[in-house]
DNA sequence: TTCCAGGTAGCCG
DNA sequence: CGGCTACATGGA
């Protein structure tokens, strides 16, 4: 893999020759919701405890509110940025027309690696529920039991509240969240993260058990499991089935049932069915595929 | 007003 | 196992 062409000056980092990149295409792929788009196209975001602003020109990658530290031990990382995503394109374009527009269209995506108990959590909410609404009840949740992590540009920043401290909440107080009937969910599935520490150790089990320890918990059925081993643990074969993928693979593979589009999905997509997933996702939600249209 | 949203738990055959 | 249905809430 190449160098990374990392430069730091006047509290900025700048990345040059960046490719495979897009800042609309990475935070607006609905793998995450806590990053805010400025009115400079910028975005804004907490993870990790951190408060960064990110940007690109062109091929250049610009970060604001970070140290060179943690731009090396956390965001080169969570960006993903040592991996090839041309190699990855070229693979799943391969002889599909359809995955070739997909692909296009969300040319810039990147899978973050994001905290594994914060995208638990957050998949948890999204259930049943539209993005905008689950941006909202994470905003919630953190600001009524997160930890104030600073102020930038003016605003105020919670981190993610810990396992310990939803564990030790009732259902009906995280409900003033307007997070509905997920509440209790939360509280038990934090309960049990914290009698067990097994969801921090189960990113280097297989698949298979990883699933299996993430089924047990309380409001996680097979499509969380799968964003959060996508989303959180590299799991790259992971394929969440959610109403707009599976309406996308009906409208252009012609798979009927969820059965069939996961069976579908693993056999077709090899290794890299999860970034197939997400490229067919941005794809169908921006687009609207299915929906009502042809 | 009704329908839908990055689904899951509980129950029934 | 597969098929139902209730579930809180807010936006269109």
């Amino acid at each position: 893999m190449n160098e990374l062409k990392v430069n730091y000056k006047n509290g900025i980092i700048t990345v040059d020759d960046i490719t495979d990149f897009d800042v609309k295409h990475i935070f607006e792929c609905g793998q995450c919701f806590r990053w805010n788009r400025e009115s400079d196209g910028s975005y804004t975001g907490a993870a990790f405890g951190r408060i960064i602003n990110v940007n690109q020109q062109d091929n250049q990658l610009v970060i604001e509110n970070s140290s060179i530290e943690d731009f090396n031990n956390i965001w080169v990382d969570y960006f993903d940025l040592n991996r090839n995503y041309h190699e990855i394109k070229r693979v799943l374009s391969e002889n599909d027309t359809i995955m070739m527009e997909a692909v296009e269209f969300g040319k810039g995506i990147r899978l973050l690696n994001q905290d594994e108990w914060e995208t638990l959590i957050s998949f948890i909410l999204s259930q049943n529920r539209s993005i905008p609404i689950i941006k909202q009840n994470i905003e919630a949740l953190c600001k009524k039991y997160g930890n104030n992590i600073g102020s930038y540009k003016g605003k105020d920043y919670y981190d993610f509240p810990s396992a310990e401290i939803l564990a030790a909440v009732s259902p009906e107080e995280i409900a003033e969240c307007r997070v509905g009937y997920r509440a209790p969910y939360i509280v038990k599935t934090a309960q049990m993260v914290c009698n067990n520490k097994i969801l921090y150790n189960i990113k280097n089990l297989s698949v298979r058990e990883a699933e299996e320890y993430l089924l047990s918990l309380s409001g996680v059925g097979p499509k969380v499991a799968h964003c959060i081993m996508l989303f959180s643990m590299k799991k790259y074969d992971s394929f969440p089935v959610d109403v707009w993928v599976q309406r996308v693979m009906k409208e252009l593979y012609g798979l009927k049932t969820q059965k069939e589009t996961t069976l579908f999905a693993k056999n077709k997509f090899k290794g890299y069915g999860g970034f197939a997933q997400q490229y067919l996702f941005y794809y169908a939600r921006e687009k609207g595929i299915g929906k009502s249209n042809s």
